[in-house]
DNA sequence: CACTTGACCTGTCCGC
DNA sequence: TGCGGACAGGTCAAGT
């Protein structure tokens, strides 16, 4: 499941990839898929022989822009990749037989976008929850289109006292609800909410007002630490993320609680325990991560 | 308005 | 072996 770190990773493998390249086909393998193309003219018009001029990304969503002045912004939800097939190394030395990129497209296959020098970028979505637009890329420079979104928490300006002023907006919020809530901090979902609360030694049903200032700064500190690690171990590939290269993430080796329930806390030994909070599973140590 | 819950999907796993 | 049901979670509409 796509988070920060995990679309941050395949923005970067994209970048070198696919950066100067140019499109030359688009196939359009779903036919249920509601949000593209928007319709077969602007495919036409903005992709064809449109070049890739750079790639960037806001929250959990993706944006590839192209010379035509008009973006493909991706949502990849759960289960959506994007993995780039470079023709001339598909079936040469150091790529397993098993490698992913050996098998695309598959039944999972959505979009297939073909580039001049062979290269194919796969959109791919078991699930089918994400979603791709080609919008305007003026849309996205309007701060009125990502404005359902909080702050960057990797930002320089995403300091503690930002944070604590958002969160104290919704006093009556649990916290593992708030952090999931796109709007009070972006990009943090089921994994890294997890495991930020557990390193700064808060339950997730904390109630915000609750909360103290010294427990904002734990918790900002917490949640940039975490982020950063996993972004150092390329994501968290719990089950579908694969990065631009089809590689899974390594981040779940030095997780804490995230999928270790029955497994012993790292800080005080006691069984890790699975509730919901939410409506999503939550995986902590009772022992170690104060109600509030 | 503040906050919570259910629907959208499909592959996988578990119990019978 | 197969079948039904629960489960996985990002986001938003609908509900309290």
């Amino acid at each position: 499941m796509p988070e920060l770190p995990e679309v941050e990773t395949i923005k970067l493998g994209l970048e070198k990839l696919l950066i100067g390249k140019i499109i030359i086909k688009v196939i359009v393998s779903d036919n249920s898929l509601k949000s593209f193309p928007n319709n077969q003219f602007d495919v036409n018009k903005f992709m064809l022989n449109a070049r890739i001029v750079a790639l960037r990304r806001r929250a959990k969503i993706l944006i590839i822009e192209l010379s035509t002045a008009y973006s493909l912004v991706i949502h990849l939800k759960m289960t959506g990749q994007l993995v780039f097939v470079d023709g001339k190394y598909r079936f040469g030395a150091g790529h397993p037989n098993d490698s992913l990129v050996n098998r695309l497209p598959d039944n999972s296959t959505r979009i297939s976008i073909k580039f001049k020098d062979e290269g194919v970028l796969y959109f791919n979505d078991q699930r089918k929850f994400g979603w791709i637009k080609l919008l305007p890329t003026t849309i996205l420079n309007d701060k009125d289109f990502f404005r359902h979104h909080g702050p960057e928490p990797l930002q320089k300006n995403f300091t503690s006292y930002v944070f604590k002023n958002r969160l104290l907006k919704h006093k009556n919020t649990m916290l593992k609800a708030a952090l999931l809530n796109q709007s009070i901090i972006a990009g943090i979902g089921n994994i890294y909410a997890d495991e930020s609360l557990w390193l700064a030694k808060l339950h997730p049903k904390s109630v915000i007002s609750n909360l103290n200032d010294k427990d904002f700064v734990r918790l900002h500190r917490a949640i940039l630490e975490v982020l950063n690690l996993s972004l150092r171990a390329g994501g968290s590939t719990d089950k579908n993320y694969v990065d631009a290269y089809g590689n899974k993430g390594n981040y779940l080796k030095f997780a804490n609680v995230f999928r270790r329930e029955g497994q012993l806390c790292p800080q005080c030994g006691e069984p890790i325990i699975k509730i919901r909070v939410a409506s999503r599973g939550t995986h902590i140590c009772l022992n170690c991560q104060i109600l509030k």
